[in-house]
DNA sequence: CGACATTAAATGTACGTACATATACTTGCA
DNA sequence: TGCAAGTATATGTACGTACATTTAATGTCG
């Protein structure tokens, strides 16, 4: 579907606008069908994306400063997500040895157990970025880079 | 800056990987960059967009389903949204005579006077999609219309 | 050593998003 | 007419985001 019929404009002031909205309504779009694909396991999208970091990082703590680092959205509250995982028994915290401000932050077993079971069920493979040859794929992602170059 | 650096994640799984995880950061970081341009007028993003959509039916009223219609994000609270710009004086809600289970929603003379300021003070013209030649800026909307085509 | 800045994380507040439910009005039809 | 189904919007709750402020530990420098 055009975007133009997704949000019933039938015009937009130039092609320049129209990629602006493009990708702002796909983005959206696509997180949405990524976020249904995880509710049935009980997480959300950013819950599941530090619990992936804090895989790459076992048997190694993180600290939140890291996950922050490493999190795609910088200005979300890494501290309240780890508060729903900690809830959940998904990650444990305890405060640092050597730096007492600093918190480290684990998997657990049944954080691992959970990530292996979305793995398996293909809730991820399902990224319908795969409607893109791969030529597309690089095309796009040099596109997009482009797009943030600064002035 | 290329992604890699930006999430400072090395690798990716494919290129595909890439492309998704790139579409969102870049999507995240343009919409950033326009809420902070709309700060200094008092409105967000959303709110803007409601009273764009509430400009083009001037003076004609608009309901809260016209308003979900033109919205990008469906799943969003227009109720809410509208309670913000109300609170501000930049709209009116009347119970449609016609119909009274709706409501007519106007633009404001402060509406259509915010507007004005926002537009020609350039905050949208800044789009950073400029980066982008015409020819580059269609092949990204034909590679976004391509992602959402559903299975 | 002690005042003071710096750093790490947590907390507060306003807003938006996702989705379920409630309330009020309208319509259709027995 | 009157009641059930449908429609338009509002409200409730959980979560995330953006940003300012707070709390506590550490570093630094006179």
């Amino acid at each position: 579907m055009r975007i133009e019929d997704e949000i019933k404009q039938p015009t937009f002031r130039d092609e320049l606008q129209k990629a602006h909205i493009n990708l702002l309504f796909t983005a959206a779009w696509l997180q949405l069908r990524q976020a249904t694909a995880f509710k049935p396991f009980g997480i959300t999208l950013p819950q599941f994306n530090i619990l992936r970091i804090l895989r790459g990082q076992h048997p190694l703590p993180a600290t939140v400063a890291l996950l922050i680092d490493r999190m795609l959205d910088k200005t979300s509250n890494a501290s309240r997500i780890v508060d729903r995982l900690e809830e959940k028994t998904l990650v444990t915290r305890t405060v640092c040895l050597a730096n007492r401000r600093a918190v480290d932050i684990r998997i657990t077993a049944a954080g691992l157990a959970l990530l292996t079971r979305i793995d398996e069920s293909g809730a991820l493979a399902t990224s319908s970025m795969a409607h893109l040859s791969p030529a597309e794929q690089r095309q796009l992602n040099a596109l997009l880079d482009k797009i943030r170059t600064e002035d």
